[in-house]
DNA sequence: TTGAAAGCGCTAACAG
DNA sequence: CTGTTAGCGCTTTCAA
């Protein structure tokens, strides 16, 4: 008769608490209406059984799955992965999101989903039919595909985009990028600083261009001008290379430049090197994201920290918050700083 | 009535094909005992309903979760996150791990466990008994714990402990720690050093043993002594650094040292360097792990390459394997190798 | 405040 | 080769 593994169920706690399996429901999932005495009495049974709720189980009868899905491009992941550089946006989107999941009773999935395939679709529809989580949270550059997101809406699941515009469907959870960047291009400023060249990153993340806005307003604010200082980069390192060694042929050469993340101002840091230019003697350099290596590398970059972590957590609790059924807060903006180290210095004037 | 979504279920399914439930089950399944031209009709009718199985009611049904459950260090990791020193071996185990899984239609839970609490029993109890997991991977130290293996045994939960000795409970896969370590002495003997000095990490971390005894067996085997030469630390940073002063402090000096990890190697250097000893010009330096900030520092290290990636995904296929009620292997040894870098060179004279 | 009954979507056991 | 039946463990009606 038993084909599984002897395992306490909800009925066993029944009978040894001798109520119905309805009120060991009711408890399990701190519902109102049943009496305190009997509520821990029942309390009582499952502890002494060792009961725990299947997940399986309560899903399949309606309820809460307990699980967010976290999508990743699986092209960029894996690569960061396989290069080993010291990447660490999974570890800080883990380090936030399971500790804040964790607390509630929920877990997070990673998934990795293909953005250039056409079968995005079938494959996030298996995905999420198989595991029918209880949210999504979309990283960029995921938080921008229209196709995902009407893919999640139309399935009434509760999703966060991170890193994209606040008006589109879904929740939104930015980093303040632009902030950022104006609080990168300021300290530049404050140093003596007035030719800051930006390096900007890929066009189809929102983010790339909010970071132009904030180092364009930070410019303007302080009444410098912008003219040929932007140049175009893909957040890949040679791209950081053709970008820096643009921005070091103007005349006047600038005296600084922000890279709008960390693989470029790596490149940056090297082009300079190959140009024979100090850092940050001759060459000033802030870099975006601040993952670990620009720590250990010489000198250490001044960086912008991208709270990934905290972003995350602050993901998670909306989507169990909506899961809930709580009220839905507007877009949420988790602010980033800027890590001042060795790479930044006094402007000096150009040979 | 319909009290949940609208979403296809087996029974759509069926209905279209013109099958029984049971029919389109053994379609999903590959079962065997289907006309080949009623599988194409049911695979059809699948194909235009966009049917996906919910895994929840395949474990209810008594069938796999398809979930397969990382315990790992809760401390540890979440210290490594937090540190942001670029260490990946969550990364790797993901790489390796998500992917493998994935292939089989399976995914992977990472779920971080106090090794400390005298509650291990209740948190896994839980854990195991709300995913009700295909199968359990244990990273060290949790891989050494004989009532966390216990528990798994009790249950009957296949599992693979990463890093431990093959003659427990469970399957084991480990990295061939000897074998590497035997690698790095021989390099070092090769490049003409005969007092090589080794830093220990933690005795309750067998590999630690293991990674002394290649070094062990592979001085032997060149006819040197290893008397004072070996010196305990416990893989942190200060205690890489008092193992090296106290290395460095004998009489003659010895002209290499190897550490156990990663942050005891950059310790190793740091205490050089306050000792004025160039590296590799006075003294060379073997690190294991491979963690990404050795490439980045300087001089980069040479170290052990500890293959996280391969092994995870060789822990995953033992346990699908099990799952499928295929035959168990022996202990499987995945080999590492030596990335040989610039703290490595030829011994010279010790002052 | 409590309980009884009816499924959720799927598979195992047994017929045919 | 295919179908029927009886649950898996839990929650949701709805009734008491």
């Amino acid at each position: 008769m038993s084909r599984r593994r002897a395992g306490v169920t909800i009925k066993h706690v029944a009978a040894d608490a001798k109520v119905s399996l309805q009120t060991v429901s009711r408890v399990i999932n701190n519902e109102p209406n049943v009496r305190p005495e009997t509520r821990s009495r029942v309390q009582a049974s499952i502890d002494k059984l060792g009961y725990v709720p299947l997940i399986a189980a309560q899903r399949l009868s309606g309820r809460r799955s307990y699980l967010i899905l976290v999508l990743n491009d699986r092209d960029r992941t894996i690569a960061d992965w396989k290069a080993r550089q010291g990447g660490d946006w999974v570890n800080q989107m883990l380090l936030g999101g399971m500790l804040k999941a964790s607390e509630h009773g929920y877990r997070l999935i990673l998934e990795l989903v293909d953005t250039h395939s056409d079968q995005i679709e079938r494959e996030l529809a298996t995905t999420i039919g198989a595991l029918q989580p209880d949210g999504v949270i979309l990283t960029p550059p995921h938080s921008e595909n229209a196709q995902i997101c009407q893919l999640l809406e139309s399935h009434g699941i509760p999703f966060v985009r991170i890193g994209a515009a606040g008006d589109g469907p879904g929740f939104s959870v930015t980093m303040d990028d632009a902030g950022s960047a104006r609080e990168a291009t300021e300290h530049l400023i404050g140093l003596g600083h007035r030719r800051i060249g930006f390096i900007a990153g890929l066009p189809e993340y929102s983010l790339s261009a909010w970071r132009v806005d904030g180092w364009r307003a930070a410019m303007a604010d302080a009444g410098l001008p912008c003219e040929d200082l932007l140049v175009q980069g893909d957040f890949g390192y040679q791209s950081g290379i053709e970008a820096t060694n643009r921005l070091l042929a103007l005349h006047p050469r600038p005296t600084a430049i922000i890279a709008s993340n960390d693989q470029m101002a790596l490149a940056a840091l090297e082009a300079a090197r190959n140009m024979k230019l100090d850092v940050p003697g001759s060459l000033s350099l802030v870099s975006f994201d601040n993952t670990p290596v620009v720590r250990f590398i010489q000198p250490p970059l001044t960086a912008v920290d991208q709270p990934i972590a905290e972003t995350v957590a602050k993901a998670v609790e909306l989507l169990i918050a909506a899961a809930r059924g709580e009220p839905s807060h507007g877009p949420e903006v988790v602010p980033g700083h800027l890590v001042p180290r060795e790479s930044t210095g006094p402007a000096r004037p150009t040979g």
